[in-house]
DNA sequence: CAGAAACCGTGAGGAAATTCACAATGTCGT
DNA sequence: ACGACATTGTGAATTTCCTCACGGTTTCTG
């Protein structure tokens, strides 16, 4: 998904059309909480839990034990009747399933106040997450390393993005540069990038961007203020 | 919203009574969606733009103009046919609805890694966020202050939070304190809360809690490396 | 081993959100 | 003053997502 066409002529980017030969088609919601699950879980097995039902999943993230089910029956079938899931089992099937079985490779680019506290955060590692190198155009950062993790020149992006086979940008880079950087990332063969930076990011259909947006949330938080 | 109980016998919470005295139903999307557009104003105001059509607000957005316009139409008339929003105008209404025409008062719980780069985030200022306290419960911190923001004792929060008449608190904790201090944010009056703890919050229907997970959003975009 | 209990998978129905499409309404140039 | 044009506001159609409810399977109990 990026830009939407509405009113002027429809593009013929093969991206819109009717339906390629996927299989079925899957609800971004239900990744989301794939990836839900795939946590309780991991909390389930360090508790020595062997089995789990829909019915205490859900209670757990605040679902309704159907979609819990609905959920994963869309890759398969995973639960014993009369019985429930067998955690580990499950967990890794998820894993499977979000490509999650395996150590995902993460580029930042911008090391200020939000990304230094990325590099230090210990919660990426114990999901699997290894952020690989990182990037800034501050001289004064270039060459040092934060967090075991090495600060390259933003000018060598692509080169070592290609070399370092990374499979997911986080933006954390002022708001003015974050189109340019979202490029060089995009040339340099990414196509997920997490972004942090309160902009939009236009980007061809191919690439997936999820954002991260702080100040949408605290006021969008105000108006429920009563 | 919270739970939600499927299965058990129907709890009589007036939350999910068929429709409250309320006027219409405002979708939860549709305030994320304002906050934007407020954002979006105010680099329009900034590059002196007078007018703004919703194709225009809607491309800046990559949304459908038909949306921004359904939007807006939800809190009244403020567009000119033939002419579009006045961008100044427009601006003000929002904030007026978000409820951002006053200074929001933030309080921070967990001034750890996380936390330390919230207190030194410029943008909060500037949308009218101010970070009044901060609460941590080692000693070390305890009384010092960061980025201009003191620095109470955890134990002290429900005072603290009252008398400085806090509208929203941010939890950055470990996890398994997560439940405890978000109970004593509502038991101190707080009825919104942002959450960067990756653990599910069981809060009354009356509280509203807004999730930023970073686990989760890595794992997601990893379903869609091709 | 029979009957009760637990729980999954899923079709049908519903609710929520988005997009379409167009009549109504205004602007602007001449 | 008027016709060409731009753009809004909104019912209707569509799409996406969620919940209900129940048949069917497995386990458990006595
Ligand atoms: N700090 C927060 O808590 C926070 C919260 C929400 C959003 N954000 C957003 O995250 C982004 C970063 O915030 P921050 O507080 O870390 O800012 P910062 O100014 O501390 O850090 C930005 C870093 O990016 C580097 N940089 C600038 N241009 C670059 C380029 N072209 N390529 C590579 N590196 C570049 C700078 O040298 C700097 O180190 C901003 O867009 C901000 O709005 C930050
Ligand atoms: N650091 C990140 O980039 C990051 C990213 C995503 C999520 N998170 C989540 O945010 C939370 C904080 O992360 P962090 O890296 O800042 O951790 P941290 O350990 O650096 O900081 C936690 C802080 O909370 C304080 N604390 C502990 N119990 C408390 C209590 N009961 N009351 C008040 N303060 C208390 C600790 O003293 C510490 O200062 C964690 O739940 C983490 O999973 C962090």
């Amino acid at each position: 998904m990026s830009e939407n066409n509405p009113d002027s002529p429809p593009t013929p980017h093969a991206a819109t059309s009717p339906s390629p030969p996927t299989e079925k088609k899957i609800p971004k919601a239900v990744i989301k909480r794939l990836s839900l699950y795939s946590r309780v879980l991991q909390n389930l097995e360090i508790m020595d839990r062997e089995k789990v039902s829909s019915r205490e999943l859900a209670a757990r993230l605040g679902l309704n034990s159907a979609q819990v089910r609905k959920d994963l029956a869309y890759f398969g079938q995973f639960g014993v009747p009369g019985l429930g899931y067998y955690v580990s089992d499950l967990r890794q099937n998820i894993k499977r399933i979000l490509g999650t079985d395996r150590a995902i490779r993460l580029a930042l680019v911008g090391v200020g106040n939000l990304g230094t506290a990325l590099l230090s955060y210990a919660g990426f590692a114990r999901q699997g997450f290894h952020i690989a190198v990182a990037f800034d155009c501050d001289r004064r950062k270039i060459g040092s390393t934060k967090g075991n993790v090495r600060i390259y020149d933003a000018a060598d992006l692509a080169r070592i993005v290609r070399q370092e086979e990374i499979d997911i940008g986080i933006l954390a880079v002022p708001a003015d540069h974050a189109q340019a950087v979202c490029e060089s990332l995009i040339g340099a063969g990414i196509n997920a990038i997490l972004n942090f930076v309160p902009a939009h990011l236009s980007v061809p259909d191919s690439v997936h961007v999820h954002y991260v947006d702080l100040s949408i949330e605290i006021e969008s938080l105000s108006y429920y203020l009563r």
